[in-house]
DNA sequence: GCGTCCAGGTCTACC
DNA sequence: GGTAGACCTGGACGC
């Protein structure tokens, strides 16, 4: 348990327009940046590791969707000299998508028979990126070959286990563990305490490789081609073209069985028979149809299965 | 109760 | 360069 007892505050002004609730408790559940974050009548209270210090986050609205303005509040151990203050002010905005413009994609997307429904839907909802690449990169280690419950299970034993918990604002949340602490454990252990199976072993030598000093940081990755960038990623154990496509902050078009599935209906009316070998078809389609905003389409249309399966009168399974 | 199958991929060996 | 098979674990399913 560490205890955050200093604070300071600022307000934030994203590009309109910007859906606070949308971006940070998004429909899907996709947590912000750990799976243990508190959601309650507009406040988000959130721990990452920002600028190299644990820090707790309590967000909120001030604002509205064209005039957006959040408030935050961020807990550390000890005050931040302004240099550091100014760093973390910096990373969270770009963490937040507060600094992402959406007209491009919205001027595509009112033309895409599918995508026209999604952003009316979902109007002002940003991307978020994570801080570091390790948490991206677990996450989709524990997403292969489970069903989505044992993934959560097997990420809740993982972060509870060997992340710290954040104490700030009377609220108590499980952080990530950092990759140089995991690259000490023994797979074995991590096998037996968290039931990762084979996935514990590519963990570590995941932390490994990501607590080394060669490896690209996510904003250092973004500086590179979209390609360079994908091709770094593959270097990492575990690491493949879904799991890339995911991880990668110019984005991907991650097709997996479950999207397939999605996909292939909302592409061509029907699920594919074999999933697997629909995926490099489905794939090509996306990207076909939507070009560099892959990723954004891929996010609108996932967060929008509810409302999509109803307007396009096709049932898209939930997950 | 028990055996079998398979899940929101990746890696490796083999051709 | 392409592809079959293995990989932990646990829930679903059939008997």
């Amino acid at each position: 348990m560490v205890r955050l007892a200093s604070s300071f505050a600022y307000e934030m002004r994203p590009v309109a327009p910007y859906d606070f609730d949308l971006t940070v408790h998004k429909p899907a559940g996709w947590s912000l940046f750990t799976p243990f974050e508190v959601y309650e009548k507009g406040t988000m209270w959130t721990a990452t590791h920002l600028a190299g210090e644990l820090v707790g986050l309590r967000l909120s609205s001030q604002g509205t969707v064209r005039r957006p303005k959040v408030s935050v509040r961020v807990f550390a151990e000890s005050r931040p000299d302004p240099g550091l203050m100014g760093e973390m002010e910096r990373s969270l905005g770009h963490n937040l998508g507060a600094d992402e413009d959406l007209g491009g994609f919205y001027k595509l997307a009112r033309k895409d028979r599918i995508l026209r429904h999604a952003v009316d839907d979902l109007y002002g909802m940003h991307n978020t990126a994570s801080v570091d690449v390790f948490p991206d990169a677990a996450l989709t280690i524990l997403l292969q070959m489970a069903p989505l419950k044992r993934s959560n299970e097997m990420m809740a034993a993982f972060i509870t286990k060997y992340g710290r918990t954040a104490e700030f604002d009377g609220r108590r949340i499980n952080v990530w563990p950092l990759p140089r602490d995991v690259a000490r454990l023994a797979p074995a252990r991590i096998a037996r305490e968290c039931k990762l199976g084979y996935r514990a072993k590519r963990m570590v030598q995941l932390a490994k490789k990501l607590s080394g000093e060669d490896f690209p940081t996510l904003e250092e990755l973004e500086r590179l081609s979209p390609e360079e960038a994908k091709g770094k990623l593959l270097e990492l154990p575990g690491i493949g073209d879904y799991s890339a496509d995911i991880i990668n902050p110019h984005g991907g078009f991650p097709i997996d069985v479950w999207s397939a599935d999605v996909f292939g209906k909302l592409f061509f009316g029907r699920e594919p028979r074999d999933k697997r070998k629909a995926i490099d078809r489905i794939k090509a389609e996306g990207v076909r149809r939507w070009g560099g905003w892959s990723w954004m389409a891929f996010f609108y249309t996932v967060q929008d299965l509810e409302n999509l399966s109803r307007e396009l009168g096709i049932s898209l399974r939930l997950s």
